[in-house]
RNA sequence: GCCCAUAUGGCUCAGGGGUAGAGCACUUCCUUGGUAAGGAAGAGGUCGUGAGUUCAAGUCUCACUAUGGGCUCCA
């Protein structure tokens, strides 16, 4: 047996770990590497060293579920004393300290009825046993430390040397939010000591390109804590940024058929009650009360674009209909998810309603999909698509949720697009396809949304006239290309960890004048500059030259131009790369010319 | 909402029962400099908010608010 083996793989793709597999296996071996086999079994049995060393320092603790997740492993475990992050040092020590213990890992299989006796006294892996049919079960040992668990583990304790413990945090048992609260602790384990550090180089970095941060530091957008939580302010930098990208899209849309409107931010509580939102969406709702009529204020924007709809008769002729608008929609969310811009209160969708006949479906959908697809190429983003089913609060008959999903479904395939099904993760009015996008730290957000629904035009009474001169319900595709200005521009921030191209820039030009006799020159252009669109800023504080270079290089701004006399007289610019620090000189026309093909390049 | 942690000038942080410090940023003045920090002076904080303990509270206790890491949910 080699040295390095620590399981194997067999035909069906499951790990064998060494202890289950025994002498002379023919499946192919798993060696001590930092493939993803390897992995899984090494960094389950950290999970479980972990455990051992929680043991050892607070005996009274109890262990509910140890699994590996994409992040590396936890265990979540009841404790008397409280753990904080400081503790996890000591935790790791006392790991380390087990694994020159040498301890083989041992495994043996006792029948349900035996483990039932043997944990009677641990509530918490009576409850594993719950989930458990076999009536066979394992119990792995290294040491006096035993624990109920499925495999698969390393043969000895030799092989989990490169760990972290990387945080503590709260979770509830079996992910029920009215269960007890257990203490989950996380950590990453790997094959060699070098991976272990890239990885947390890597985490380091991702944190540097925090959008939270580099939104501070860019002086992006802010939260007040006297004013709420979750509710975002737009500084001036901000505010450029997402005009730019607002008008961007403004073109985006219109090129392609869809027309402005705007519907107002409180409606009756009678218009949610019809939509249905008051007994779907109501705790996330935000409800007042004008002249004793109760009013919601809105979460979502269909109902405006419905009444507008209405408002005149419709022909087929018409069809399709697509409303967009950058609707402004607060939500309730709870106050432990609020996370910087990724997660708010009040944000604005790029919410657009397509009214069209069922037979236009499949045509409309795959047009959204292309839709996203230029805006997710234009900054150079992957995402997958995931097709979402009926949830558990739903209105609608289940023929008509059927019909939509499957025409989602249709549309995609037709087109050779892959997908993955989130069962039960629909909207309530109807199936959707997700567009998820990834950020630099690796999380998966949800931003584009293609919805059908047939429920809400029933719901409204929406009707346009037929060829056959009968009055027919149209259906309508609510869509999202961005999802929200707010979450997109999160992760815009961390994507380009604040160095945006130069059509989002919010200072796209910093000129830096060589004295005071240079100043007005810089202004003129500046002055040029905007009337083109362009934004720029003239560096003329009372600072040495040198400085105000630096200070221009530190923006994240993609010009930082010179001018001097050399430039006046040459009516002329002095460009300074900011990334490789060389310099070049263009004549004004020359960089008109430049920085307008530049602005081209933000056209979809 | 729940578990844990954190909260000191605009930003990053030090200080740990005897009434506040640094660097950067900011303001003014000198310096007018050709590619990453010129010099001097100055202003700015009742130490998140409210109670409590104490002769005395940024400092200890409690509550609240906000933020961070998770659970859950979602754009």
């Amino acid at each position: 047996m080699s040295e390095n083996l620590i399981g194997y793989i067999d035909d069906q793709g499951n790990i064998l770990d060494t202890q289950t597999a025994g002498e002379n296996c023919t499946a192919t071996p798993i060696e001590y590497d930092n493939s993803e086999q390897a992995l899984e079994i090494v960094r389950h049995s950290t999970a479980h060293l972990m455990a051992q060393a929680i043991t050892e320092l607070y005996p009274n603790s109890q262990f509910f579920v140890g699994p590996v997740v994409d992040e590396g492993f936890y265990y979540d475990f009841r404790i008397d004393e409280q753990i904080g992050e400081n503790d996890l040092k000591g935790i790791e020590k006392k790991m380390k300290e087990l694994i020159k213990k040498k301890y083989k890992i041992e495994k043996y299989e006792i029948s349900k009825e035996e483990a039932l006796v043997k944990f009677a006294n641990d509530d918490l892996k009576l409850k594993v046993m719950e989930r458990i049919t076999d009536d066979t079960l394992s119990i792995y040992k290294q040491g006096d430390f035993e624990d109920l668990c499925r495999g698969p583990h390393v043969p000895a304790l030799r092989f989990l040397h490169n760990f972290k413990l990387t945080r503590v945090a709260g979770a509830y048992l079996g992910g029920d939010e009215k269960a007890e609260m257990l203490t989950r602790i996380y950590g990453i384990a790997f094959a060699d000591k070098e991976s272990l550090k890239a990885h947390m180089t890597m985490l380091e970095e991702a944190k540097k390109r925090d959008h939270r941060k580099i939104g501070a530091e860019m002086n992006l957008f802010m939260f007040d804590e006297e004013s709420g939580a979750g509710l975002p302010f737009w500084m001036p930098q901000g505010a450029k940024l997402r005009a730019k990208l607002e008008d961007i899209l403004h073109k985006a849309h219109r090129v392609r058929g869809y027309e402005p409107v705007r519907g107002p931010e409180i409606l009756k509580a009678d218009m949610w009650r019809t939509s249905g939102h008051y007994a779907c969406y109501g705790e996330n709702m935000y409800l007042t009360t004008i002249d004793e009529q109760e009013y919601g204020i809105k979460p979502m924007n269909c109902i405006g674009h419905i009444q507008i709809f209405k408002q005149t008769q419709k022909s087929y002729r018409d069809l399709p209909v697509k409303f967009y608008e950058y609707g402004v929609v607060h939500r309730h969310e709870k106050s432990g998810v609020l996370h910087g811009l990724l997660r708010v209160r009040e944000f604005t969708q790029d919410d657009a309603h397509i009214f069209c006949a069922p037979d236009q479906i499949a045509t409309e959908v795959i047009d959204v999909v292309e839709f996203v697809d230029s805006v997710m190429k234009l900054f150079g983003f992957e995402y997958t698509m995931e097709v979402a089913t009926k949830p558990e609060k739903a209105i609608g008959e289940d023929a008509v949720w059927e019909l939509a999903t499957q025409g989602l479904k249709d549309a995609l395939t037709e087109n050779k697009l892959p997908f993955t099904i989130d069962e039960g993760g629909g909207a309530f009015y109807g199936p959707k396809i997700d567009v998820k996008i990834t950020d630099a730290l690796g999380r998966k957000w949800q931003c584009g949304t293609i919805q059908v629904d047939f429920n809400l035009p029933e719901r409204f009474g929406v009707e346009y006239v037929a060829e056959d001169n009968t009055r027919k319900q149209p259906v309508m595709i609510h869509r999202a290309i961005l999802g929200s200005f707010e979450r997109f521009i999160a992760i815009l921030v961390e994507h380009y960890a604040g160095e945006f191209p130069f059509f989002l820039a919010p200072t796209q030009v910093i000129f830096v004048p060589i004295s005071e006799s240079h100043v007005a020159y810089a202004k003129a252009l500046k002055k040029t500059l905007m009337l083109e669109g362009i934004d720029s800023e003239v560096y003329d504080k009372n600072d040495s030259l040198n400085k105000r270079i630096r200070t221009a290089e530190k923006q994240r701004v993609p010009y930082v131009v010179i001018v001097g006399d050399e430039e006046v007289q040459g009516n002329s610019v002095a460009i300074r790369n900011r990334r490789t620090r060389e310099q070049y000189n263009l004549t004004q026309d020359e960089f008109m010319v430049e920085l307008t093909q530049q602005l081209q390049e933000g056209k979809i």
